[in-house]
RNA sequence: GGGCGGUUAGCUCAGCUGGUUAGAGCGCCUGCCUUACAAGCAGGAGGUCGCAGGUUCGAGUCCUGCACUGCCCACCA
């Protein structure tokens, strides 16, 4: 490889691709990142986090990036602090998901599960998970999450699935596990209950069907509306209000159900909504919520039409083995024939489809087992109102205590072979159902032995729900549970702050708080209180929004605008990927995922290398004691280590440097991701490599006669100050920094990684503001005349004297004693200075600024009529600006209200602003300007 | 029907607790192959902060209303 006599090895052309998957692989093989619990005592501050588990058939997406990203910088950055800090990383069974995978590939091989029997598919499941099931894994090491993969999980260990089952029977042994007969969500296409929050609805242009009913006994009609006219097949009554006079006279009566021929009642129901419709409304107890819990009020018979495919059965007399949708069809066309049609009228219905297949869900009536919630939502409410829990952004609190104020009982039964099944055997003789940790061998009730397992399996949320206490080892009383739990944090999207984040709460708060002693009243409140307290899941929910592409479009695959991750890695490197979703990741907004932004910051990571091959061409050049003469990383996180402040460009660059890290660090405390990710960008792009590195140039020698003990120091400098800024970027740019810090080292670092380096923290003696303003007027005079050289078209070789007025002694005296570096020609590349005694600002060709005016001596026509309108348009400007501060200078209670430095500073400006205006007015009639 | 956001430069977005001249990236214009970097350097153009009121000495920032727009929740046939 051609090194280009470069030293340390650094290829002339930033490459992320082979240095990325290197240190990838280091950082694993090294297990640099397992956190083994302490013996004893908690001696430091701990910092754990639970990695959501993301489903062993996934593919790693942008949203995970992100995820990852932000956890990631926020894990490097505790672990840099000295935390004892652990990332657990696993992956979740996903039930549905994985099962539906599996019956994929069985039917290319023409096969289904039902052909292989349960325990085969579940073997062929654990196969396929074995095969695939790492992929999503792999991926993440590429984003170099720094997750302890000693620890890595599967929802579906043995540990993990004994605990499901531990939980389960409390929760019955408590009564907070029911089964009955209910409507449920099914999902024709999965054959199984869903959840409530599995159900998406969707607004959809539908039909209101009017249908009239034979009253018994008479020529009369009574009609109702329904948008699901097959449903009427299963109707068991029709229900009208009784404080509706249209249909008091029908009160007790009987109707003839059409097409079934079936005699059903009239009932007083207030599920009859007078305003609704024609007020009268068919009641199919076995198809809908509301009509479900009408006819229990009125003791109803319950008719399910339909089977578990959404196929109408037997009940539907001669409907029976139509598809719902069909069924639909046919019903309608016999009621228009038969006369019973009235009417249909356009009606946009609410339509619900099951989240994972598309499916239409049918309510449908079944036997399901279910988690009375109440209690457990009392006291996730408790926690998040009393603030144990912190949301970020606080908005998701309120959304949060919304749903929990409202929330149904959870049906956590699914009809799937793959997951947890659930710990019931039903006897065979008695039909006694019993909930237990271990297979019963005879009936608790008759003593039979016939005992059959309940056939189905745990919605896999019920087993996500419990993972920040088991994955540490509940229910034994672990060392990690110990030290770990409460975990810190939690990161995730707002997509599953129901499904997982506030099941985790009600879990974690009812699992792991202890039972109450019964002790004196004041103790136990205190001690009740701390309880609580410990007992949530975790601390903080950080929830970031979503990715979108460059045109804000949410990313689908049916839309075709899916951003991969690793392709954007690919082209631009993992760091610039990381850096991009950092630096956009502003908390509660969405991040419109542009690459023409990766661009930009893998050209940040191309500024870094290259700044680093410069520190090393000058290292090996200047001698490389000096370079190790510290060895910062040993020294201490406050400020720089080894730096020798001795010219103003040095104080200048410390005190920036501290006041970044200071900055740093209080932006990742809030999860301002994108404030860190900025503020360094700036830094080292802005201040260290545009202004530091040109300002030192002179001292290390690449001028004459330049002095070596000066060289040392400033190449000394320049490797400390690289190397905090390097610990500086890690959490955010682990690859870059990592390769760069060990080069530094020239491969024999002091640590194994920079991983385990100090992260800067702000030391207040490296904070020097006085150099700061210093440094401040020396850009502005180099930049007003680099300014002057390119509006009077100043060839770039070409050299011109300036002069300078200047007031304020301390200002001439910065001048001359920068005299050099503003004469180079990497500044402002002047010929010579000279301070003069009377203002320059009214010449052409001259800056007027707060602390001096420079004049560009120059002769050159200039652009007379654009420089009249650059000037009119600063007159503008300026009078705009004097007559504002002249009014709120005139105004009493500005004056009285106001803080003196904001007075003062408006005092100053306007003085100034009314010198530049008289300045300008001069210029302007001396070129002739109207 | 409830709830939560968004509207700032041509594009994509920042702007924390109200304070002196509203920022960035990309794009655009001008000039530079200056030996770390053309994935670069220097300079520049471009904004009545969605509209209308209000609070305040002072509003992009707080309040009210409106318009447009996105999302979440909800068993109204």
């Amino acid at each position: 490889m051609p090194t280009d006599n470069m030293p340390h090895e650094l290829p002339k052309a930033y490459e992320p691709g082979a240095i990325e998957s290197r240190w990838a692989e280091y950082w694993k093989h090294e297990k640099l990142f397992h956190a083994s619990t302490p013996p004893d005592g908690h001696a430091r501050n701990m910092f754990s986090l639970l990695l959501p588990p993301p489903n062993v058939t996934g593919r790693l997406h942008m949203g995970h990036m992100l995820n990852q990203t932000e956890m990631d910088i926020i894990v490097r950055w505790h672990r840099m602090r000295g935390d004892l800090t652990l990332w657990l990383p696993g992956t979740d069974h996903a039930g549905i998901a994985t099962q539906m995978m599996v019956e994929r590939q069985l039917r290319t091989e023409g096969k289904s599960r039902r052909d292989l029997g349960r325990e085969a598919f579940i073997e062929r499941v654990w196969c396929w998970r074995k095969q695939y099931g790492g992929a999503i894994l792999d991926q993440m090491k590429r984003l170099g999450a720094s997750v302890d993969w000693e620890r890595e999980y599967f929802t579906m260990d043995e540990n993990l699935s004994r605990a499901v089952r531990e939980v389960f029977v409390r929760l019955h042994e408590q009564g907070l596990i029911y089964r009955g007969k209910y409507i449920v969500n099914w999902c024709p296409d999965c054959g199984t209950a869903i959840s409530d929050l599995e159900v998406k609805h969707e607004e959809v242009a539908g039909k209101l069907y009017e249908i009239r009913y034979p009253v018994v006994g008479s020529k009369e009609f009574i009609t109702v509306v329904t948008t699901r006219p097959e449903t009427m097949l299963g109707d068991t009554a029709i229900a009208v209000n009784a404080k509706d006079e249209r249909y008091t006279h029908l009160h007790g009566k009987m109707v003839m159900l059409p097409l079934m021929n079936r005699e059903i009642p009239i009932i007083l129901d207030e599920l009859a909504n007078p305003e609704f419709g024609t007020g009268a409304v068919k009641v199919t107890p076995a198809h809908d919520p509301n009509d479900f819990q009408a006819g229990l009020r009125h003791n109803l018979p319950q008719i399910d039409v339909m089977d578990e495919r959404a196929q109408m059965n037997q009940n539907a007399g001669p409907y029976a083995g139509l598809d719902r949708f069909d069924a639909r069809k046919r019903v309608l066309a016999d009621l228009e024939a038969q006369g019973f049609l009235v009417a249909i009228k356009d009606y946009t219905i609410s339509l619900g489809k099951c989240d994972r297949s598309g499916t239409v869900v049918e309510p449908r009536l079944s036997e399901q087992w279910f988690v009375k919630i109440e209690p457990l939502a009392k006291r996730a409410i408790e926690v998040v109102e009393k603030g144990y829990i912190r949301f970020t952004p606080e908005n998701y609190k309120t959304i949060y205590l919304n749903w929990m104020y409202n929330i149904h009982d959870w049906c956590i039964s699914r009809q799937l072979w793959w997951g947890h099944r659930i710990p019931a055997w039903r006897c065979g003789d008695c039909g006694e159902v019993m909930v237990a940790r271990a297979t019963p061998t005879k009936c608790t009730k008759c003593g039979g032995a016939k005992l059959e397992q309940d056939t189905d399996v745990l919605d896999t949320w019920f087993s996500s729900a419990l993972l920040p206490f088991t994955t540490l080892g509940w229910p034994e009383a672990t060392r990690d549970l110990d030290v770990f739990y409460p975990t810190s944090l939690l990161i995730t999207g707002f997509d599953i702050l129901f499904f997982w984040v506030a099941r985790m709460i009600m879990m974690g708060c009812w699992f792991m708080m202890p039972p109450e002693k019964p002790k004196s009243p004041g103790e136990k409140t205190a001690s009740h209180e701390e309880a609580l307290r410990n007992s949530v899941p975790f601390r903080e929910v950080y929830i970031h929004a979503l990715v979108r592409d460059a045109e804000r479009q949410k990313m689908s695959k049916t839309k075709g605008n899916v951003l991969d991750p690793i392709e954007v890695i690919e082209q631009y490197g993992t760091d610039a990927t990381r850096f991009t979703l950092a630096a956009m990741a502003a908390p509660g907004t969405d991040i419109a995922f542009n690459p023409s932004r990766t661009e930009g910051y893998r050209n940040f990571a191309n500024k870094i290398w290259n700044a680093a091959r410069f520190m090393f061409m000058n290292v090996d050049r200047i001698g490389e004691v000096v370079a190790r003469a510290s060895s910062p990383a040993e020294a201490g996180s406050q400020g720089v280590a080894g730096f020798k402040a001795e010219t103003l460009e040095d104080r200048w660059i410390l005190s920036r440097f501290n006041g970044v890290a200071a900055y740093v660090n209080e932006a990742l405390e809030e999860f301002r991701f994108h404030e860190a990710a900025n503020r360094i960008y700036d830094f080292f792009w802005g201040e260290f490599c545009d202004w530091y590195i040109e300002l030192i140039k002179p001292r290390l020698m690449f001028e004459e006669g330049a002095d070596t003990g000066a060289a040392q120091v400033a190449c000394g400098n320049l490797v400390a100050l690289f190397e905090a800024s390097l610990r500086l970027l890690h959490p955010v740019m682990p690859f870059i920094t990592e390769e760069i810090w060990h080069a530094i080292y020239d491969g024999k670092p002091p640590l194994k990684s920079i991983a385990l380096a100090a992260f800067p923290e702000s030391n207040p003696k490296q904070i020097d503001l006085q150099s700061e303003t210093q440094m401040a007027v020396l850009q502005d005079l180099i930049v007003s005349v680099r300014n002057l050289r390119a509006e009077m078209k100043v060839e770039p070789k070409v050299k011109a004297p300036i002069q300078i007025y200047a007031l304020e002694p301390e200002i001439r005296s910065l001048i001359e004693q920068n005299r050099g570096a503003i004469l180079s020609d990497r500044q402002a590349n002047v010929e010579s200075i000279t301070f003069v005694e009377a203002s320059l600002a009214k010449l052409a060709g001259a800056r007027h600024t707060a602390r001096f005016d420079v004049h560009l001596m120059y002769e050159q026509k200039i652009d007379v009529a654009a420089e009249c309108v650059r000037l009119k348009k600063d007159l503008e400007k300026l009078e705009r600006d004097v007559a504002n501060a002249e009014r709120q200078l005139g105004n009493q209670s500005f004056l009285a209200k106001a803080p003196a430095s904001v007075v003062e500073g408006l005092r100053r400006q306007k003085r100034e602003n009314q010198g530049l205006i008289e300045k300008t007015k001069s210029k302007m009639r001396e070129l002739g300007c109207n």
